[in-house]
DNA sequence: GCGGGCTGAATTGGATTCAATCTTCGCAGA
DNA sequence: TCTGCGAAGATTGAATCCAATTCAGCCCGC
């Protein structure tokens, strides 16, 4: 069922494609009961659709729709910032963000652009943004942020037209911001999150739309994707 | 199925309560099938907590917690009213808010308090915010203060302790804010949103904390619950 | 030749049944 | 009397079976 989340959220799955119940219980070796269950829990996540008599479609994303989620990311990212700085954060918080830092710098003196360092980078970046929201302590806030960032496809087109300067750009930005919440500069947190986060929202935008030509194709075709299959 | 959330969001079932699938079943009169799809639905959009092999337990909110609901809560209300402002709002939304102001301030002259009419506010509020951020034209951040506002017992707690005073006071709040948006003032709307996202918040961590000491107390007895029931 | 209706397969929705796990109560022993 | 072990009951998890709805293709009639 875990498994079933990933192949969605990596695209394994096209948008718009009708998910068959016996197909997936199949390919994961498991009756339909669970499969049905873990569609309807990937449905109410967002991550799916449901017709009722119809099934599950795998839900799809325009670029104004990622246009939106990153608008709403960045005033909650904006906040938790803001929060942490304001109420201060503890040693062990200061910690993973300063290793965090280090680390990526680490990436970038190495000035190779490889796969291995793309998806090092993927993770150290998820890390930063999770280690500053969880240490903000609202746990709802955590949540809202998590539905931001499961989004059908949206891992696996997010870095892939990245390179070594946007890491630059992106590593700046995070010391900026650490610098603001050691510093309990609440309002400067907020508009360093704020803006950071639209950028990156901007850049992947823009890689959104190239890689939506396939997207928009799969989804034209609609229903019948399945029986084509 | 949706008796079963409407069930628990009205606090029918207490938070901290343990909820058997058989009872379930027995209360709606079909098997436990569909009864375990709505559970995993539920737990999905956060009402419900789930333990592997033990069940589902109604999720409980510490007024600390519906603080931060609030919190973000106040920054996506906020996000939806400047977008608005910004980008100017039709003509029927324009009518739909229009009508709503019309309709409250009818309430507020009647100079009475009665159920009837704390219902009747309590629906045309969420009309007013629901018309904003439905304007807003952003669909995820429609889903994300859907899923701010579905907490449960919330909406049992959320109205029991208010008065004509506060309807006065709220009424200006959205007066003001209309006026904001109307006017294309994006910053003025994220303010005023903001601001009186927070005051309803503060006044409802005050309703939540004099409600608290059921929930505790229910709470505290953890799994017993549903055994003594 | 075209449109409406019908029949069949396919798929979803729900019920029932069986297996596995956990909780609880009881009993024996220290 | 308290603790630990064990067995029985209860509850969840999964698989299978049956019903209901939908969709596709086909045939018949106009």
């Amino acid at each position: 069922m875990r498994a079933l989340r990933e192949k969605i959220l990596d695209g394994d799955y096209a948008p718009g494609a009708r998910l068959n119940e016996i197909d997936i219980s199949n390919a994961l070796n498991v009756s339909r009961t669970p499969v049905r269950a873990g569609l309807a829990i990937l449905a109410a996540e967002g991550l799916l659709e449901y017709v009722p008599n119809s099934g599950y479609v795998v839900r799809s994303y325009s670029a104004q729709d990622i246009e939106g989620v990153y608008a709403a990311r960045a005033v909650l990212e904006g906040l938790a910032a803001r929060t942490l700085a304001e109420k201060g954060l503890s040693d062990s918080a200061r910690g993973t963000l300063h290793k965090n830092l280090s680390e990526t710098e680490a990436l970038l003196d190495s000035g190779d652009w490889t796969d291995e360092i793309r998806d090092a980078w993927g993770r150290l970046n998820e890390e930063f943004h999770a280690a500053i929201f969880e240490a903000a302590g609202n746990r709802h806030l955590s949540e809202l942020i998590g539905k931001s960032r499961s989004i059908p496809l949206l891992k696996a087109v997010k870095f892939r037209w990245h390179d070594l300067d946007t890491l630059a750009v992106s590593l700046n930005d995070h010391a900026e911001l650490f610098d603001a919440i050691v510093n309990g500069q609440g309002s400067r947190a907020d508009s360093l999150a704020r803006e950071h986060v639209y950028q990156a929202g901007r850049r992947l935008i823009a890689s959104w739309r190239r890689a939506g030509a396939d997207t928009v194709s799969v989804r034209r075709s609609g229903r019948r994707v399945s029986r084509a299959a």
